[in-house]
DNA sequence: ATTCACTGCGCAAACGTTTGCGCGAACAGT
DNA sequence: ACTGTTCGCGCAAACGTTTGCGCAGTGAAT
């Protein structure tokens, strides 16, 4: 494979002059980029990545890092949809995206990513109450930016959205309708998120005069068959909820399959409100009821966000928020007046 | 950062001496090793990919190379479970992804992968009729596989199923349902897999006897509005079909919204199957009738092929087509009588 | 005692770039 | 004619590994 030494070659100039011209220095005649070129094209140069990364000490790729313990999230739209927006920044900015989604553990991972100079950032999801991944990105001081905020402080960089609001708004939006028993059901219950969620379902709950139910809150996992059984366990309950905040839209599909199964109608025995509204949400029966959350947009945030940190060469400290709105359907029981923007 | 240099220095041995220790030399005594070890240990050393991708020319790496034109790709199911299946050996393998998403063009964005020494391999989707793609990756000979069948004769390896089958037998069903009217809706008409489907359909007609009608076949693209709206003109014409092979679920999802806004009744006014049988498929309403392609065994099996290419260090021309089932289920009309394996 | 094989390790070259520095030529200003 | 500046380019070092070859030491066989 053609290397600079041969272009030079063919150009008669020198593996310096070849370098300049790729990096279309002003300190080069036109008449010989216009030679240089014509060799480059000639003979179909493409830089070794290996080579110019050993002496740039960059390498134009940013990376994902999944945690094995978020493997479910591959296959659940929303996160389909945050890393289509990352994809589509990376692809504007010419940069390569590498998901790590090593056996190894995660510091482990990152070591091998940022250590290993396989990527000169990375984004972070998933995280957990006092993740440890965290404090290896604060030691690293590596340009790295997570979605959702962390638990702990962190000098690190997020972009989320206020999911403590959003769940306020959703369970208000409920107990409007008149429910008094109303359940939730989440994900994992040390994801950051999850305890967002439900810190503001519970404070919607206080704020209107009725006391939380521990056993009206149940964890699950981020799939279908999470919000299955998760639902069966909140309908098993003597004293049952009338209606179930969902963390996730296909956690609220797997519930009204849970529902249906057991007799219930959707919204007439049980109302039902999702998170996230993934493309999809509209298409179920009945139309779910959502908090919008933009991951599309989240993921542009989130690319962006970190590509100026990697111009920059350090971590900024930077938080970005992104609103949210409740898309109002059939599955709550209200009659559908559109979208309520907060 | 500590390079191979600091760790010999710390265990008083050349670095020729650490870098066989990592790769755990025989030749090297078990107590050398254990002083080697303690070092890299304390320095928390990890080998600079560059310097060892530059002499060793391996990468550790794959790639997925996603054409500009298939970006809506990204959201559909199909492609997160597909993705799902190859992390899931990349995971095993310790070998890392890298999506290339460049807005350059895509024989540049191979080069740029594969020449420029990014990835060792690299898995390809969506590819059309007499695509370029194929071609560059002939003359590279380079590590590849593709997902489908390439559409012209090809050295390249693939995985597939047999959309041809699959699309003939869900016709069949249709037509054993007492359809005669029956509507094909596709993706881009000249990505291989919707020709193939297509052919399958037509021939499925012509083989009971029913004369092929090109007004009942739209193409639009895997989205849910490309379904949408691919349903509303084939619902426009005059003698409308009575059911609809649709080359997607998630066009199947789209053509079902646009059918229920024309108030037609699905199965009784128009019966709908569908295409890969992603997870929401049951979740839909009526559930979805679909031809369960098993995404995340073709993601398994074009890794692992991928993956035994790069091993042996060169094309294995080799093809694997995984079987199809089509699951049935409300939305073709007939009472669902679980699964017809072929 | 000499040869031989083997063990355990180090030397140095090589991989393909980028970039600081320097150098000759051309040219302008005195 | 001399100095100074600018222009256009090349030299060579450096980046951090891997690996072929060689070499000293040890022990066994002759």
């Amino acid at each position: 494979m053609a290397t600079i030494k041969d272009v030079a070659r063919l150009a008669n100039v020198s593996p310096s002059t070849v370098s300049r011209v790729l990096a279309n220095s002003p300190r080069i005649s036109e008449e010989t980029k216009r030679r240089v070129r014509a060799a480059l094209e000639q003979l179909n140069y493409h830089p070794n990545a290996f080579a110019r990364g050993l002496v740039t000490n960059s390498t134009g790729a940013i990376g994902i890092l999944i945690p094995p313990s978020a493997q479910e999230f591959f296959v659940n739209p929303f996160f389909s949809e945050w890393m289509a927006g990352v994809a589509e920044v990376a692809r504007q900015r010419g940069v390569d995206t590498v998901l790590s989604t090593s056996s190894r553990g995660e510091i482990e991972t990152l070591d091998h990513m940022i250590r290993g100079r396989r990527v000169d950032g990375v984004l972070l999801i998933g995280t957990r109450k006092s993740d440890p991944v965290l404090h290896e990105v604060a030691k690293l001081r590596c340009p790295a930016v997570l979605l959702g905020r962390p638990a702990d402080p962190s000098p690190i960089s997020w972009v989320n959205n206020d999911n403590r609001r959003a769940a306020y708004d959703a369970t208000v939006h409920l107990l409007n309708l008149g429910h008094r028993r109303i359940g939730f059901l989440g994900g994992a219950s040390d994801l950051v998120v999850t305890i967002d969620r439900v810190a503001g379902y519970r404070q919607a709950l206080l704020d209107h005069g009725v006391e939380p139910d521990p056993r009206l809150e149940v964890s699950s996992f981020f799939l279908e068959q999470g919000g299955y059984l998760g639902m069966m366990r909140l309908l098993a309950i003597p004293d049952r909820p009338s209606a179930v905040l969902c963390a996730d839209d296909v956690l609220a599909f797997g519930g009204m399959r849970a529902a249906h199964e057991l007799g219930f109608e959707v919204p007439g025995d049980l109302a039902i409100v999702g998170f996230n509204d993934i493309r999809l949400a509209e298409l179920a029966h009945p139309a779910l009821t959502s908090v919008r959350v933009h991951m599309h947009e989240l993921g542009v945030r989130s690319a962006e966000l970190l590509l100026e940190e990697i111009a920059q060469g350090k971590p900024l400290q930077r938080h970005v928020t992104v609103h949210h709105e409740l898309v109002i359907r059939y599955s709550c029981g209200a009659k559908p007046i559109g979208t309520m923007t907060t």
